[in-house]
DNA sequence: CTCACTATGTTGTATATACAACCTTGTGCC
DNA sequence: GGCACAAGGTTGTATATACAACATAGTGAG
């Protein structure tokens, strides 16, 4: 396998790999908001959980990993950490395989308290992308979840 | 703490949140192109860790940290099971404590068998994100590239 | 030259993530 | 009703990621 070979198809990838690029983007955004929330024990993972649980009505397990295109065995231990922290719980239906994710007293004490934390990771983040990019990175999110609902 | 009001914070946080919007895309193209290089038994992240070394001549891990915006603490771990899979080589230069991580020719050889399927990747993920958002990612990621550099 | 500081890496710990294999429980077909 | 199949979750395993604490080795000021 010769260097200059090697050399090429690097420079290829290296080029216009979007998947490089949405990683880069992932990590440094994460960190924006993770660095801005750190003082209240949460990372921005777990935010928006707890955002998607407030938001549907007790949802399930597979119904947030739908909304967040995850996997169901991630879901399984990210709600469970949690629960542990006393933010979620969790109750069995009439079907008991389902089960129903709430937001705890707790829980709602924090997504307050997270607010005007958000809110500034939000705008530091914005600065960061830019106009442009803010909005196509919305737009592009809403694409995929308008796929999921048809 | 009342239920309007986690209601409204939340649809808040839900309707504007840049990080659950960016982790989403990161998630989704991550996987796409993942299913892609399945085959091969390389993911894309390690994949874009082949491509640094390639391109950069023997970098140190702090060198690949600082391109891909990355811990000192993940690369370092990421390329141990690099090396284990014998697809990276560390070298040692005289100062001991940097160390020289270079591409060995099994590395080269999974580089270019890596080409087509990530082309095909590169496309899936670009027809799906659409032009206009595509490029707006790479302009993000370049922003960024060049803010390191000055 | 020495000591404080910085640069480079590694290790301990914790979270986030996915895939595969599994268990349990509904459901629908006959 | 009974059985095959689908749906919902959990667990084992592996990777990816970051922060904090540490170890070691250059570097520069005096």
């Amino acid at each position: 396998m010769e260097r200059e070979m090697t050399q090429t198809t690097a420079r290829r990838i290296a080029k216009d790999c979007l998947a490089v690029r949405v990683r880069l983007l992932n990590r440094v955004v994460t960190g924006v908001y993770d660095d801005v929330l750190r003082p209240l024990g949460i990372k921005v993972s777990q935010l928006n959980v707890l955002v998607v649980v407030a938001n549907y009505d007790s949802p399930t397990p597979t119904k947030i990993g739908k909304v967040l295109h995850m996997e169901k065995s991630t879901l399984s231990r990210n709600v469970d950490r949690m629960v542990a922290r006393g933010w979620l719980r969790i109750a069995t239906g009439k079907d008991v395989r389902t089960h129903r994710v709430t937001i705890t007293p707790k829980g709602r004490a924090l997504l307050e308290k997270s607010l005007p934390l958000w809110q500034q990771a939000q705008e530091e983040s914005e600065a960061l992308l830019g106009e442009r990019v803010t909005r196509a990175v919305c737009q592009a999110a809403d694409r995929i979840w308008a796929d999921g609902k048809s």
